[in-house]
DNA sequence: TAGTCTAAGATAGTGACGCTATCCAGAGCC
DNA sequence: GGCTCTGGATAGCGTCACTATCTTAGACTA
């Protein structure tokens, strides 16, 4: 296949593809000649994945090069390459890196307190999320980071349910783009139903009354 | 207060300040003379309340005007307030605004069997739903959005509880706040905490076997 | 009261990001 | 033989969220 019926066949501008090819978000077609180059379903798919990741998640050109190079490491688990491509999917909030050590116990005991024992105790999402508790603690929210124990079976559920949706029948790169899929448009189909839900819930409590 | 004061209390620049006032997302100071204006405790409370939203949620400027002007309506009731409040922060995914048909009803059906009556007919956010629903079929996962029952207990719960913390003997700019606060910082802290829970999950099932 | 400082307001510039457009030289097709 | 298309290189563009500079009037300081 030739970049240009890649490109009718994936919607994406040859220019685009070019600039994905040079960034490393895609290889190389394979070289047929001096100017000519071919590319098959494997490009296709990729870049398919790339722009749904784009297109839904908003995901930053760097991580999704992260997130490649996660995916062509052939020597780790499944679950490393999705470990990997957890932290390369992170969104970096413009909060303290490094939090205090009250807020980081903080998260640690809600980690704790969830079961969730498999999380490395060096994982840099224990920071995010107590960055994320440092916020709700400075910023007159109610919501006690200790009591949203109410969160955690709910969570528990949604992300088992999610992990259990891959397909270990299928190889490692087809689990892979199911993760990884999994993570960011499942995120925001749990974000979109949240808003539904928040709807409702505040016309049932404020409606008609100012 | 002077600028300059308002400034340090705030972490904000002068310059980012003024750039605030040109758009809109802040009041310009009382004006005392030609070139001196007075700014209270509103501006401080505001700006705080912009830096999270953008540092945490990565709400654009225009987002964050528009969520200005929903709060400035004094005429409507919280829940309307809210409403455009969502509506502002509701990201805009580069996926068809016009959904077909098909997956429309499916978002409208899974609106209908959570038990959210109280959303409007013509919610935004229900097209938001089914272009995501759109993308989830297309794209090999195996998630069967009408199978996404699981989710919907799920949702409810949270969004109920995210709703039931705001303090209803506040005025309407401090609910306004918390409600804005809590659908952009606990947005956050739920797809954090729903990270660590993949994490887990996927170890539980993946590590160690490649 | 002279001199310095700071304010508000206007306008222009910056840097990152994600493309997009142009140019080039060679190969393929008709 | 002329047109199209290719891969590769390089430069440009549009948006976004600031940031910097300039001007001038008023305020404070000695």
């Amino acid at each position: 296949m030739r970049i240009s019926e890649l490109s009718e066949s994936t919607g994406v501008s040859v220019a685009t593809i070019k600039y994905y090819v040079r960034e490393g978000l895609l290889s190389p077609g394979r070289k047929l000649a001096e100017r000519l180059a071919d590319y098959d379903d494997q490009h296709v798919r990729r870049l398919r994945l790339l722009r749904v990741l784009r297109d839904v998640g908003a995901v930053p050109v760097g991580a999704l090069k992260a997130l490649v190079e996660a995916t062509q490491d052939r020597r780790t688990t499944i679950h490393d390459m999705f470990g990997e491509a957890c932290d390369a999917l992170r969104v970096e909030t413009a909060v303290p890196a490094t939090p205090d050590e009250h807020t980081r116990e903080l998260a640690d005991r809600i980690v704790e307190r969830a079961g969730w024992d498999q999380v490395r105790p060096d994982a840099p999402e224990r920071d995010q999320l107590a960055a994320i508790i440092r916020v709700i603690l400075d910023s007159g929210l109610r919501t006690d980071p200790e009591g949203a124990a109410t969160y955690l079976p709910l969570v528990d559920a949604i992300a088992a349910y999610e992990i259990d949706q891959v397909d270990d029948s299928q190889d490692r790169e087809t689990m892979m783009e199911q993760m990884v899929l999994g993570q960011v448009v499942l995120g925001e189909f749990l974000l979109s139903l949240r808003r539904l839900a928040h709807e409702h819930h505040s016309a049932l409590r404020f409606d008609g009354r100012g």
